[in-house]
DNA sequence: GGCAGCACTAAGCGCTCGCTCACCTGGGGC
DNA sequence: GCCCCAGGTGAGCGAGCGCTTAGTGCTGCC
């Protein structure tokens, strides 16, 4: 281990947006312990601990432990949406980007599932204004998928009977990562991605 | 709605095996309330509450709570692993085998997707000694499937460079549907399992 | 009618939860 | 030297948790 960065699972961390860094230092660990016991079954107790302070600590720089879930899902579904819209709109054939799109998608699922978990499975956790906000993004994550399919269609490279249905199963399929990842696992992020692309476009008929 | 059988979504719940009728009318509650809000966030008085009966008479009938999920997923990875074990144990060429099993587990999830949720979802919330014996049903089930791919790479009707990834990625598919799904959705059932039956077909080069 | 057996309830125990509050502390400005 | 105050702590509040216990009423058998 090299620099602090480094965490449990090999995962960098990337959370430098959040300050101060005591403020960090909570999300951090309350990003490990919604991914291992969920949001419900985690206690401010076990968060503060993991960030070694104390459980009053915690309501200095957030209100609630639902506002903590909200960061992180707010924050995640950025980059999430960010990788997608990175792979879609780029140059190229739409097959490209497709796999493209799947192989990052499905890397960034893998390699940083503890946040990925948080992210795609907590959201009923979550009150109505914040899901409300989330679901919002989630469509414009499905909008970019669909948008590459449509594209694929409309030059002749896929061959899809129902798009918004076929959309829906690739997402599926990527998001489900998340639940089954395991860095004890026989495979690399890398070889996931790389498998997931090339199932996706068989799913989309380009092989 | 002509029977008592028929519950929220038009889902029957066929809970006979589970007796005497009090014991059934909680589990059944169980289901629907784990279902909505997970395990963690529900409370045995709320369970009882569904049931219409006290939190106390809970105790009558299970031990825990977690006795109750236990039961719950107990049940319904039998009947899971029922359903693609009568697919792939038929007569018949690999793809249509195949596409059998994952049509009908498909539908399994869709249509009793309260119970595929509980069932798929709520594994982690129980105890070691619990959770062993269902990875040891999930085992079987990844078997199953594995087992007719892997029939069908041997007789050429399929095309298939990793089977165990494949196996994997297939069931994670069928099994998400049990967290997007919704009987307000534009597809049914037998809609969805249709869809991923053809999908699957593709990504194993059977089309 | 009388009574045993059992499904069920009302009340509540001990505990832990999310969250609050009164107090402390150490480094910067003057 | 002194104050200030952001950022922290220890103790603990009210609520709700999983679960228990003492007692109640209903049913079937004689």
């Amino acid at each position: 281990m090299s620099t602090a960065e480094e965490t449990t699972g090999g995962e960098v961390e990337p959370w430098e947006e959040v300050t101060p860094d005591a403020a960090r230092r909570l999300l951090v660990a309350a990003v490990e312990a919604f991914a291992e016991r969920g949001y419900h079954a985690t206690t401010t107790r076990d968060i503060a601990g993991r960030a070694g302070m104390s459980p009053a600590a915690l309501y200095i720089h957030y209100k609630t432990k639902e506002e903590l879930l909200h960061r992180i899902s707010r924050i995640g579904h950025d980059k999430a949406l960010d990788i997608l819209r990175t792979a879609a709109r780029r140059e190229g054939p739409a097959k490209a980007r497709l796999a493209d799109a799947v192989g990052s998608f499905v890397r960034w699922h893998a390699g940083r599932r503890t946040t990925a978990r948080v992210v795609q499975y907590e959201l009923d956790a979550l009150g109505p204004e914040a899901r409300a906000e989330i679901v919002a993004l989630r469509r414009q994550v499905d909008a970019e998928v669909r948008g590459i399919i449509e594209d694929g269609v409309a030059s002749g490279e896929f061959d899809v009977p129902d798009v918004q249905g076929t959309t829906l199963a690739v997402l599926s399929l990527c998001i489900d990562v998340a639940r089954w990842f395991t860095v004890n696992g026989p495979r690399t992020p890398e070889e996931v991605g790389a498998l997931y692309a090339d199932l996706v476009l068989r799913m989309v008929g380009a092989e």
